[in-house]
DNA sequence: AACACGATGGACT
DNA sequence: GTCCATCGTGTTA
Protein backbone atom coordinates (compact mmCIF):
# COMPACT_ATOMS: atom_id res chain seq x y z
CA UNK A 1 0.00 0.00 0.00
CA UNK A 2 1.42 2.96 -1.12
CA UNK A 3 -0.59 5.45 1.14
CA UNK A 4 -1.74 3.18 4.57
CA UNK A 5 -4.72 5.23 6.20
CA UNK A 6 -6.51 8.31 4.60
CA UNK A 7 -4.64 10.54 1.67
CA UNK A 8 -2.42 12.95 2.66
CA UNK A 9 -4.19 16.08 3.42
CA UNK A 10 -3.17 19.22 1.53
CA UNK A 11 -1.79 22.38 2.39
CA UNK A 12 -4.86 24.37 1.72
CA UNK A 13 -6.47 22.27 4.90
CA UNK A 14 -4.07 24.78 6.59
CA UNK A 15 -4.14 27.96 4.95
CA UNK A 16 -7.41 28.87 6.99
CA UNK A 17 -8.67 30.85 10.26
CA UNK A 18 -6.83 29.02 13.24
CA UNK A 19 -10.17 28.32 14.99
CA UNK A 20 -11.37 26.53 11.79
CA UNK A 21 -8.65 24.61 11.25
CA UNK A 22 -8.50 23.70 14.70
CA UNK A 23 -11.89 21.81 14.61
CA UNK A 24 -11.38 20.35 11.39
CA UNK A 25 -8.13 18.25 12.96
CA UNK A 26 -10.39 16.68 15.17
CA UNK A 27 -10.38 13.03 13.92
CA UNK A 28 -7.79 13.63 11.51
CA UNK A 29 -4.72 11.25 11.47
CA UNK A 30 -1.51 11.73 12.66
CA UNK A 31 1.39 8.94 11.33
CA UNK A 32 4.81 8.64 12.49
CA UNK A 33 6.67 5.62 11.36
CA UNK A 34 4.35 2.27 12.69
CA UNK A 35 2.39 5.15 15.03
CA UNK A 36 -0.61 6.09 14.11
CA UNK A 37 -2.93 8.48 16.08
CA UNK A 38 -6.44 10.14 15.92
CA UNK A 39 -6.58 13.54 16.85
CA UNK A 40 -9.22 13.93 20.12
CA UNK A 41 -8.29 17.72 21.14
CA UNK A 42 -6.75 20.55 20.39
CA UNK A 43 -6.75 24.08 21.19
CA UNK A 44 -5.99 27.35 18.94
CA UNK A 45 -3.70 30.06 19.28
CA UNK A 46 -2.43 32.80 17.67
CA UNK A 47 -4.25 35.93 15.70
CA UNK A 48 -2.93 39.53 15.99
CA UNK A 49 -4.32 39.97 19.63
CA UNK A 50 -4.20 36.62 21.58
CA UNK A 51 -2.17 37.19 24.93
CA UNK A 52 -1.82 33.42 25.48
CA UNK A 53 -0.06 32.81 22.01
CA UNK A 54 3.61 32.63 21.69
CA UNK A 55 3.01 35.49 19.66
CA UNK A 56 1.78 38.20 21.76
CA UNK A 57 5.27 39.84 21.70
CA UNK A 58 6.25 39.83 18.36
CA UNK A 59 8.60 37.42 16.38
CA UNK A 60 11.17 35.78 18.31
CA UNK A 61 13.56 32.75 16.75
CA UNK A 62 11.02 30.74 19.12
CA UNK A 63 8.12 31.29 17.50
CA UNK A 64 9.35 32.08 13.85
CA UNK A 65 7.57 28.86 12.88
CA UNK A 66 4.24 30.34 13.93
CA UNK A 67 4.77 32.99 11.19
CA UNK A 68 5.40 30.90 8.60
CA UNK A 69 2.41 29.69 6.19
CA UNK A 70 0.38 26.71 7.28
CA UNK A 71 1.29 22.82 7.07
CA UNK A 72 4.20 23.13 9.22
CA UNK A 73 5.50 21.81 12.31
CA UNK A 74 6.23 24.13 15.47
CA UNK A 75 7.23 22.63 18.12
CA UNK A 76 8.35 23.94 21.55
CA UNK A 77 9.51 22.66 25.20
CA UNK A 78 8.16 23.39 28.03
CA UNK A 79 9.34 23.27 31.27
CA UNK A 80 11.92 21.99 29.99
CA UNK A 81 10.78 18.68 30.10
CA UNK A 82 8.07 18.27 27.33
CA UNK A 83 7.65 18.77 23.88
CA UNK A 84 4.59 20.33 22.56
CA UNK A 85 3.33 19.86 18.63
CA UNK A 86 2.01 22.84 17.09
CA UNK A 87 0.51 22.77 13.83
CA UNK A 88 0.57 26.17 12.09
CA UNK A 89 -2.25 27.26 10.53
CA UNK A 90 -3.30 30.55 7.97
CA UNK A 91 -0.93 32.36 5.47
CA UNK A 92 2.47 33.44 6.24
CA UNK A 93 2.65 36.56 8.15
CA UNK A 94 -0.17 35.22 10.37
CA UNK A 95 0.90 33.84 13.56
CA UNK A 96 -1.32 31.44 14.59
CA UNK A 97 -1.44 27.46 15.42
CA UNK A 98 -3.24 24.49 16.32
CA UNK A 99 -1.78 22.73 19.91
CA UNK A 100 -2.04 18.58 19.60
CA UNK A 101 -3.41 18.40 23.11
CA UNK A 102 -4.50 14.30 22.80
CA UNK A 103 -4.81 11.67 20.73
CA UNK A 104 -6.71 8.19 20.36
CA UNK A 105 -4.12 5.50 19.63
CA UNK A 106 -4.98 3.27 16.26
CA UNK A 107 -1.86 1.44 15.55
CA UNK A 108 1.60 1.00 16.80
CA UNK A 109 0.24 0.57 20.72
CA UNK A 110 3.10 -1.63 21.56
CA UNK A 111 5.58 1.53 20.20
CA UNK A 112 3.71 3.82 22.36
CA UNK A 113 3.69 2.20 25.38
CA UNK A 114 7.31 1.27 25.73
CA UNK A 115 7.61 5.27 24.77
CA UNK A 116 5.89 5.76 27.21
CA UNK A 117 6.87 3.96 30.10
CA UNK A 118 5.86 0.35 29.58
CA UNK A 119 3.25 -0.05 32.42
CA UNK A 120 0.95 2.59 31.38
CA UNK A 121 -2.12 1.85 29.61
CA UNK A 122 -5.55 3.59 28.29
CA UNK A 123 -5.93 7.31 28.11
CA UNK A 124 -3.11 7.49 30.63
CA UNK A 125 -1.13 7.27 27.41
CA UNK A 126 -2.48 9.99 25.45
CA UNK A 127 -4.08 12.79 26.99
CA UNK A 128 -1.92 15.83 28.00
CA UNK A 129 0.05 17.32 24.89
CA UNK A 130 3.73 16.37 26.38
CA UNK A 131 2.29 12.11 26.14
CA UNK A 132 1.23 12.83 22.45
CA UNK A 133 5.18 14.23 21.41
CA UNK A 134 6.54 11.43 23.43
CA UNK A 135 3.87 8.56 21.69
CA UNK A 136 4.88 10.10 18.55
CA UNK A 137 8.68 9.94 19.17
CA UNK A 138 9.29 13.60 18.22
CA UNK A 139 10.99 16.69 19.54
CA UNK A 140 12.25 20.22 18.32
CA UNK A 141 14.11 18.61 15.65
CA UNK A 142 10.81 18.16 14.18
CA UNK A 143 10.21 22.44 13.94
CA UNK A 144 8.85 23.26 10.41
CA UNK A 145 8.37 20.39 9.35
CA UNK A 146 5.88 20.15 6.12
CA UNK A 147 2.91 17.56 7.13
CA UNK A 148 1.45 17.95 3.57
CA UNK A 149 4.32 15.97 1.90
CA UNK A 150 5.14 11.83 2.46
CA UNK A 151 7.58 10.98 5.02
CA UNK A 152 7.93 11.69 8.15
CA UNK A 153 5.51 13.37 10.67
CA UNK A 154 2.18 12.94 8.45
CA UNK A 155 -1.63 14.15 8.61
CA UNK A 156 -4.07 12.64 6.76
CA UNK A 157 -7.65 12.27 6.69
CA UNK A 158 -9.35 10.22 9.12
CA UNK A 159 -13.14 10.04 9.97
CA UNK A 160 -15.15 12.84 10.81
CA UNK A 161 -16.38 13.74 14.75
CA UNK A 162 -20.34 12.90 15.16
CA UNK A 163 -19.84 15.96 17.53
CA UNK A 164 -17.70 18.35 18.91
CA UNK A 165 -16.93 20.03 22.63
CA UNK A 166 -15.47 23.27 23.21
CA UNK A 167 -13.99 25.28 26.28
CA UNK A 168 -11.61 27.63 27.70
CA UNK A 169 -7.82 26.49 26.61
CA UNK A 170 -5.54 24.51 30.01
CA UNK A 171 -3.14 26.62 31.45
CA UNK A 172 -3.09 30.05 30.29
CA UNK A 173 -2.92 31.87 33.41
CA UNK A 174 -1.30 34.58 32.52
CA UNK A 175 -3.43 36.01 29.43
CA UNK A 176 -5.90 38.58 29.65
CA UNK A 177 -9.25 37.24 31.00
CA UNK A 178 -11.14 37.50 27.87
CA UNK A 179 -8.53 35.21 25.98
CA UNK A 180 -8.21 33.16 28.98
CA UNK A 181 -12.03 32.70 28.90
CA UNK A 182 -12.32 32.48 24.85
CA UNK A 183 -13.69 28.24 24.19
CA UNK A 184 -10.79 27.89 21.62
CA UNK A 185 -10.10 24.81 22.91
CA UNK A 186 -12.19 21.80 20.53
CA UNK A 187 -12.18 17.99 21.76
CA UNK A 188 -14.11 14.75 20.41
CA UNK A 189 -17.27 14.89 22.57
CA UNK A 190 -17.66 10.81 22.21
CA UNK A 191 -13.90 10.19 23.08
CA UNK A 192 -12.42 9.33 26.80
CA UNK A 193 -8.95 10.72 25.39
CA UNK A 194 -9.16 14.13 26.26
CA UNK A 195 -7.90 16.44 29.24
CA UNK A 196 -10.30 18.04 31.90
CA UNK A 197 -13.66 16.65 30.63
CA UNK A 198 -15.35 18.85 32.90
CA UNK A 199 -14.40 22.27 31.83
CA UNK A 200 -16.24 21.49 28.72
CA UNK A 201 -19.50 22.11 27.11
C1' DA B 1 26.60 36.75 31.95
C1' DA B 2 22.78 36.21 34.83
C1' DC B 3 18.21 35.39 35.56
C1' DA B 4 13.02 34.38 35.43
C1' DC B 5 9.71 31.79 33.39
C1' DG B 6 6.73 28.46 31.36
C1' DA B 7 0.46 26.09 26.24
C1' DT B 8 3.20 19.77 31.74
C1' DG B 9 3.34 15.33 33.91
C1' DG B 10 4.16 12.19 37.45
C1' DA B 11 4.82 11.15 42.23
C1' DC B 12 3.12 11.78 46.46
C1' DT B 13 0.04 13.47 51.12
C1' DG C 1 -5.09 18.53 46.52
C1' DT C 2 0.66 19.64 46.62
C1' DC C 3 5.40 19.60 44.92
C1' DC C 4 8.92 19.99 41.55
C1' DA C 5 12.15 18.34 37.64
C1' DT C 6 14.63 20.79 33.88
C1' DC C 7 16.30 23.80 29.88
C1' DG C 8 15.60 26.80 25.77
C1' DT C 9 14.34 31.26 25.21
C1' DG C 10 13.79 36.15 25.95
C1' DT C 11 14.99 39.99 28.69
C1' DT C 12 18.01 42.76 31.05
C1' DA C 13 22.71 44.34 32.12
Amino acid sequence: MLSPGGLILPRSFYQRPVAEVAADLLGQHLHHGEVILRISEVEAYGGPEDSASHCRFGRTARNAPMWEAGGVVYMFLCYGVHHLLNIVTGPQEDASAVLIRACEPLAGLALIRERRGGRLQGPALLTGPGKVTQALGIDLTFNCHPLFTPGGLELRAGSAPAAILRGPRVGVPYAQPEHREAPLRFALADSEWVTHRQELG
